[in-house]
DNA sequence: ATCGACATGATTGAAAATGAGCGAACCGCG
DNA sequence: CGCGGTTCGCTCATTTTCAATCATGTCGAT
């Protein structure tokens, strides 16, 4: 039996019975254990299954996808800007969150506030799901996999249906000139969406996002009311902000 | 028996039951009582159960998702109906999905075939998002977290938006008498209207459901085209819906 | 025929999981 | 209350599994 073969029968079998033993696998491919690891460590690899002691599991849905919290990057300077976030709210407003592991930090700490989110993000919903104070409403519209953000016509029309306290905005680029910018079109259309329906925008940005420019404006940095980046921001950014009139906080 | 393979097991025993013994578990999986209560330990720190003397019970309403738990109820007969319903379903097919654990997993067996996906389920846009081929459109809506679905308007107003060839259904009841049913309302309401937008209706649901009746309708058996369900079927019961014309798959 | 690339199987020391033993904590019951 | 039996959490020895390494076998190319 060649190695594809048997590799393509370990998967199916795992996707019949949801988790499989080394040993099992062994007698019922007729190759050695060592072998069945070899095999069960490249699938691994590929984010095919995920190994455990004595065999492998399915993969978990949001465990490999790219964005996932424990993989983002500037990691601990995202969870204190979420934590900032998450602290200047107050209970009862209306907020809208996009897309993005920064503003999922925040997320994550609205749990239990009572609040009402309103998230074109699976992400997003998918922190708060558990909490029992905070109303969660979807926008909907076509999933886009690499940011898990809902676009289209209908994550706009239902934005329009809210009028929203805060907008938490996650960007990818900030530039004084150019403005608040992401990477695909659709996302900063649908953001923008959310932005004219909010009275306040914060945008939560490391200090990677800021003096960078990407291809999908959602609007001029002048249409943000607060930025909380951290303490890796260029002096004279954070001034020119100010100079505007902009609340920039510094974690 | 891996550590996974019997961790699953004792979720679908506690499902199934409400609680269980340490003993009880030890003699039911042929482990020490000392594995068990490790097994168990670890379970109730990831919170997917609740620890009591001599066994464990339930997670309470509030806190944790019960999702989790009602997903290792009859785990194996779940992802049987899963494949056999992907298996039936063909590339360009508009594919109408409720939440549930079953449906979850007919969906993580979509991955990569050419569909498009509408759903007010979080969870099944969840196993869906990786996926390159296939389209995955969510209605929006107020998300419910015991469910994963999202509700009201938001969610209907969507579903009307699609011609739907197949809608893929799991329900809580399946009564010859009272029809389809679910738990809660407002989900049996969006659920209607994704009914009543699809050609086919399918309703995935393993042999518990059979003859259960549960408060919310979301329409008579005779709307539904095809049932897909596990050997523990009633006969009497499969006979009396093909009488009615209805294809039932039994795997 | 020889070589090299690759897959497989066996070996080995390390790590993890398991099972048994033992006081301490907890339950039901008088 | 207090008591006996059960269950718990802990430690330690044993078994299982792991990852790494090396040897063998297969195949195709030179």
């Amino acid at each position: 039996m060649i190695k594809e073969q048997r590799q393509e029968r370990i998967l199916s079998e795992l996707a019949k019975r949801g988790s499989v033993g080394v040993v099992e696998l062994s007698k019922l491919l007729g190759v050695s254990e060592a072998t069945v690891r070899r095999d069960l460590g490249e699938l691994a690899g590929h984010g095919l299954l995920r190994r455990t002691h004595g065999g492998a599991a399915l993969v978990e849905r949001g465990e490999e996808l790219p964005y996932h919290a424990k993989a983002a990057a500037y990691l601990p300077e995202k969870r204190r800007i979420g934590a900032a976030a998450a602290a200047l709210l107050e209970p009862g407003q209306v907020i809208g969150c996009t897309g993005g592991t920064t503003v999922a930090q925040a997320a994550r700490l609205l749990q239990g506030k009572r609040l009402v989110v309103v998230t074109n993000a699976l992400n997003i919903a998918l922190e708060l799901a558990g909490s029992e104070e905070t109303d969660v409403i979807m926008t909907g519209g076509a999933l886009r996999s690499r940011s898990l953000e809902t676009v289209g016509h209908i994550a706009e029309r239902s934005f329009r249906e809210f009028c929203i306290d805060v907008a938490l905005l996650g960007a990818d680029g900030i530039s004084i000139k150019e403005g608040i910018t992401t990477y695909h079109l659709a996302e900063a259309h649908a953001n923008r969406v959310l932005v004219e329906r909010s009275r306040e925008v914060w945008v939560l940005a490391d200090h990677s996002k800021l003096g960078k420019v990407t291809p999908a404006v959602i609007g001029p940095v002048s249409r943000m009311t607060r930025l909380i980046t951290d303490a890796g921001a260029p002096d004279d950014f954070v001034a020119s902000l100010r100079e505007q009139g902009i609340d920039v906080v510094v974690v």
